[in-house]
DNA sequence: CTTAGGG
DNA sequence: CCCTAAG
């Protein structure tokens, strides 16, 4: 029969099947998309920052707010929900606020610490208390996710370089300081004509929203920056469940004391509901688990280990105090995804910390050792929507529409005050920016580190499509940037020292998405210093309400902190193409022929095998291609000629591609076996 | 990593 | 071409 049919066909080497096997293909796309897949986002805290202090400031403000908005989805509105987590109760509240609304999700369980919060506490506004303690069942471990708004807009000339892009440092106001205004500087290049202030806009319609301006900003593309989440235990807080700006979720579990391992180990345990089952892997740009140290007035630190010493001095309990962990959201996102706010996932992002098999972060490392003691973490992620415009001149003009700070947990005893609550938050917002901090640029997934690099020369021009460029923000690293000599703000402790979370893969960020409308393109990125990967985007987008999964990060000295990451995305173009799609590549008349030889002798079912037949020199051609190829040639072949486009392939090679079909669709499975004994 | 298919 | 589910 097989005979019979080689005959048929006509096909010389049919008789022999020939199975190369050679090494296996290399494929060069694979890996390295993957890479950029998972590599990606890295948080931002600066807006959390922003957040905690706006928080302070517009104590009396806020009160109303956390009355009345009863729309849980409403970024200015938030509602009160419940809903059941895997594991715990999540809390989520929003809150706004001069010039920024925040977001928050509150995980609490907690560890004492009652003195900042209370402290904290006065500050705020009795009618918010009130409320929210009203009726309200304590939750445990509760997510908050904070959200903070500006609007960037920047515009700058190509030829300038990556370094002036991106400034340089982005200065925080101190905590306490009750002006608003934090500024974002390019440093080290005497040409950079960026300048950033990011303001609580207090004219602005949304009393909660935070500006951030650039100077010569010329357009209105949006960005949405988002920062990392951290987890913070405030003991004693009670969280009101039916309030509008706080979602709740409950968790399952609630038995462990406050512990800081028996926090990290639960913080993994939560996870979103929107996470689970998700399958891609995030990458988490911040350390795992961060713990927030109770506020030394007398504490500066001029190094992180300084800082953590004197941290620990100053602490009480430090194993009981709260703790406030920074998540990193991990859950890759499509960027092709509408609508969809941000999304976290938290496990993902911890394990690419870890070196997660997943994908992704394989291979890439973190070199553990380097970040080792360091404590560096990225925590935030920040993502955002960048619209390209049209400049003329060779600028590029581009605005970031906003930063958004995703997640926060905290933990936090039930019977905590709601000031308490607040006054934590505030801390680990405030920890965030500490440091101050640096903007990176990421271009196509991938973080520039060159700084000399002109715009021009990174494919940032004004007629490109600026959707792969993105900007992320990074805590300030002590060599960076000075360490902020600030009393009474609230210290990142590592929580667990054990914990890896001093590893550098904290550093790694994820990407996210961004949410609305447009398209968002997500980037996650992550600056440790010393990692750079590439982050590969995703088109799936979470709800960042609804997806954050948690991981707790670590946060260490504010000093050691670092880098919160801040994406834009390009709105303007729909296709989100963080992770740029291959050039297409036609195939030739030549490249068709090959391949209708190659299958005739191999069958349909052995595309590596026909890759290393007829393409193994072909890097650009994969197994898969040629599956695909193969799939279209016998679409073409079965449609008729005037439907078909593209370079016409001759008709006789499109009959061979039919003939070689209909035989292997038959015979692919028997006639393996079948060859075997006819070779015998 | 490969396949096989859907998008 | 991309993305994924399945081996």
């Amino acid at each position: 029969m097989v005979l019979k049919k080689r005959l048929q066909y006509g096909f010389s080497g049919y008789s022999v099947p020939v199975i190369p096997r050679g090494p296996r293909s290399v494929r060069k796309r694979g890996s390295h998309k993957k890479t950029l897949k998972d590599s990606r986002i890295c948080a931002f805290e600066l807006l959390a920052a922003v957040a905690g202090k706006l928080l302070q400031e517009s104590e009396s403000s806020t009160s109303s707010n956390v009355a009345e908005g009863l729309h849980p989805s409403s970024i200015h509105n938030g509602g009160i929900k419940q809903e059941q987590l895997e594991k715990g109760e999540a809390l989520k509240s929003e809150c706004r606020d001069q010039g920024s609304w925040v977001e928050s999700v509150f995980s609490s369980e907690l560890a004492p610490r009652k003195r900042n919060l209370e402290s904290s506490f006065g500050e705020f506004p009795r009618a918010v208390s009130d409320t929210v303690l009203e009726g309200t069942p304590v939750i445990p471990r509760s997510k908050i996710s904070t959200k903070v708004r500006h609007d960037l807009k920047l515009e700058i000339p190509e030829n300038k370089t990556a370094a002036e892009n991106s400034p340089g440092k982005v200065e925080g106001g101190s905590p306490n300081c009750g002006d608003i205004g934090r500024q974002i500087k390019a440093e080290g290049n005497p040409n950079h004509n960026v300048d950033l202030t990011v303001a609580i806009n207090s004219n602005s319609k949304d009393p909660m929203e935070i500006q951030v301006n650039i100077t010569d900003s010329l357009i209105n593309s949006d960005t949405s920056v988002q920062l990392p989440s951290y987890r913070d235990s405030v003991p004693n807080a009670s969280f009101p469940r039916h309030k509008n700006n706080v979602k709740l979720r409950r968790r399952v579990d609630d038995k462990n004391p406050v512990g800081c391992n028996v926090y990290s180990s639960k913080t993994r345990a939560i996870r979103p509901q929107t996470c689970i089952g998700h399958r891609r892997v995030r990458k988490l740009l911040a350390s795992k688990y961060w713990k927030v140290a109770p506020t030394l007035e007398d504490c500066e630190f001029s190094d992180s280990d300084e800082c953590m010493k004197n941290v620990n001095r100053c602490r009480k309990a430090p194993s009981t105090s709260e703790v406030i962990q920074c998540l990193v959201p991990l859950k890759k996102r499509k960027l092709c995804d509408h609508n969809s706010t941000l999304a976290r996932d938290p496990e993902g992002s911890s394990e690419s910390i870890l070196n997660s098999p997943e994908k992704g972060v394989k291979g890439e490392k973190t070199s553990p050792a380097k970040n080792l003691g360091r404590a560096k973490v990225v925590s935030s992620s920040v993502v955002g929507h960048q619209t390209s415009l049209k400049s003329r001149d060779s600028h590029v003009k581009f605005s970031i529409k906003s930063f958004k700070v995703p997640e926060l947990y905290i933990d936090i005893p039930e019977n905590a005050t709601v000031g308490l609550l607040k006054g934590t938050v505030m801390e680990a917002v405030t920890a965030i920016l500490q440091g101050g901090l640096r903007v990176g640029v990421v271009v196509h997934g991938k973080k520039v580190k060159d700084d000399n690099k002109t715009l021009l020369q990174m494919g940032i021009s004004h007629n490109e499509d600026l959707g792969t460029l993105s900007f992320t923000l990074e805590a300030g690293s002590r060599i960076a940037s000075q360490p902020p000599n600030r009393k009474e703000v609230p210290i990142l402790l590592p929580c667990e020292t054990h914990h890896q979370f001093s590893r550098s893969a904290a550093m790694e960020s994820e990407v996210l998405n961004a949410s609305f409308d447009p398209s968002p393109a997500t980037n996650v990125d992550n600056h440790a210093e010393t990692n750079h990967e590439l982050v590969p985007s995703t088109r799936e987008v979470i709800k960042d309400e609804t997806a954050p999964d948690s991981r707790a990060l670590v946060a260490v000295p504010a000093v050691s902190v670092e880098a919160l990451a801040v994406v834009s995305v390009n709105q303007k173009t729909r296709r989100c193409e963080l992770v740029q799609r291959r050039t297409r590549r036609p195939f030739s008349v030549s490249e068709v022929e090959a391949l209708v030889e190659a299958v005739e002798k191999l069958g349909t079912g052995r595309w590596r095998d026909v890759k290393l037949s007829a393409f193994e020199n072909a890097d650009h051609r994969t197994y898969v291609d040629l599956k695909d190829k193969w799939k279209t040639l016998v679409h073409t072949a079965t449609i008729s000629p005037h439907q078909r486009r593209g370079e016409t392939v001759p008709q006789d090679l499109l009959d061979r591609v039919l003939s070689a079909h209909g035989y292997w669709s038959h015979h692919q499975h028997k006639l393996h076996g079948k060859h075997l004994i006819n070779l015998l």
